[in-house]
DNA sequence: AGAATAGTGTCTATCAGACAATATATG
DNA sequence: CATATATTGTCTGATAGACACTATTCT
């Protein structure tokens, strides 16, 4: 998948994320070929541009943009929240793919195969970052689930904790992302917690901000 | 491109955005081929999944996050911005792309192939986004620029008009963003401006927010 | 009652938006 | 001087964070 030749072609890692068991946890795969084998790995595949991309876009506006590397975003993630992402079921191939916490990933840095520590650095921080101004949070509830629930993944996420009142006050407040069931769900203890499903906003407006942001 | 079948592979359209003549232009091609032969569309590429990414992740995720369209979360983005974008010079099929005014595009909507007139409008909200909390901006200022040069990117993609001294404020205040580079511009008329270059800083912490934001 | 979680109310330092005022250039 | 743009300063309403308090369940 790396260092294809010849046709334009460049490749895609994937930061598929989970929560589970409390924990924030990212899929890796055992890397089955040279380079890297039995290395650690995110999953991945290659893009192959088509003519269209190649003739129109990418020869036109390479000098221009190629001076500076952020001339040129591309972004490709693959993004994939849930409080109950299934394990990797047996299966041809799949055998080598496996959850592991984001903290064991990064600590192993050297590890991984290619560049992927550092992949996997920023692909968490985008997440991060994607639950400030995005109500991707909501859709990794199963509904209807409750504030709490939802304030347990920014908290794992973001591995902090969150003030329940204010955090509250900013999700009821921000327009169109939870709609309320009008139900409540009585849990082993404490007061039952009103239920809600997704609203139709996809952007945060406005924002949820953590505190401090990072570069 | 669109409906290709057998092997998995999705197709990849472009946004690519750039600043001319006061405007946020966007730019498109001709089609050269059925469907949709001579119909304006967004440039764009295939990606087809590679086997690790097909067998490892693909299949075992599939049943859990495809039953809300939020629960995969694809972004591929293709964010170029920048005050003179070349025109699409000429060479072999560059013959059919051309830069056109993002308000123009979007009124066109039936006549755009595909899905693109949607797409578009999605892309332009992601980039409009983007601004907010990133610095790519200021990437796509040449060096060194000064905060009118800036300020003037943020106000054609957002298209709005923003109050010269708070954004100053914002900008100077954010971490990272901008460095002075302790010269002055000479313009045609008013007070020479002070010029910087971009900072380290990828992510805009405090962010930079619109005062209504879409869904 | 005690423990646990959900939800409400309030206070305050900070900040965004509005806008006045000043600075420095050209013609 | 008039005009134009840059830059600084100030005022005020809104709000994020801290935190006290109330509500509703289970044991």
């Amino acid at each position: 998948m790396h260092g294809r030749a010849q046709d334009v072609s460049v490749t895609v890692d994937l930061a598929i994320f989970t929560v589970r068991d409390d924990e924030l946890q990212v899929l890796l795969i055992t890397r089955g070929n040279e380079p890297y084998l039995g290395a650690p790995a995110l999953p991945g595949g290659y893009v192959r541009a088509g003519e269209t991309l190649d003739e129109a876009a990418r020869r036109e506006l390479s000098e221009e943009t190629d001076r500076d590397p952020r001339g040129r975003v591309i972004t490709v993630s693959y993004l994939a929240l849930g409080p109950n992402m299934p394990d990797p079921t047996a299966g041809t191939d799949a055998r080598t793919a496996f959850w592991v916490p984001v903290e064991t990933a990064l600590s192993w840095r050297a590890k991984l195969a290619f560049d992927h520590a550092e992949i996997l650095g920023e692909a968490l921080e985008q997440a991060r970052s994607k639950l400030e101004y995005t109500t991707v949070a909501a859709a990794f509830c199963a509904e209807p689930f409750s504030i709490g629930d939802l304030r347990h993944v920014y908290e794992t996420v973001w591995g902090v904790t969150l003030d329940p009142s204010n955090f509250r006050r900013k999700v009821t407040q921000a327009r169109l992302f939870l709609e309320s069931t009008g139900e409540r769900r009585r849990a082993e203890m404490g007061r039952p917690a009103a239920l809600y499903r997704r609203g139709p906003a996809r952007l945060l407006s406005p924002p949820l901000l953590r505190h401090g942001d990072a570069i």
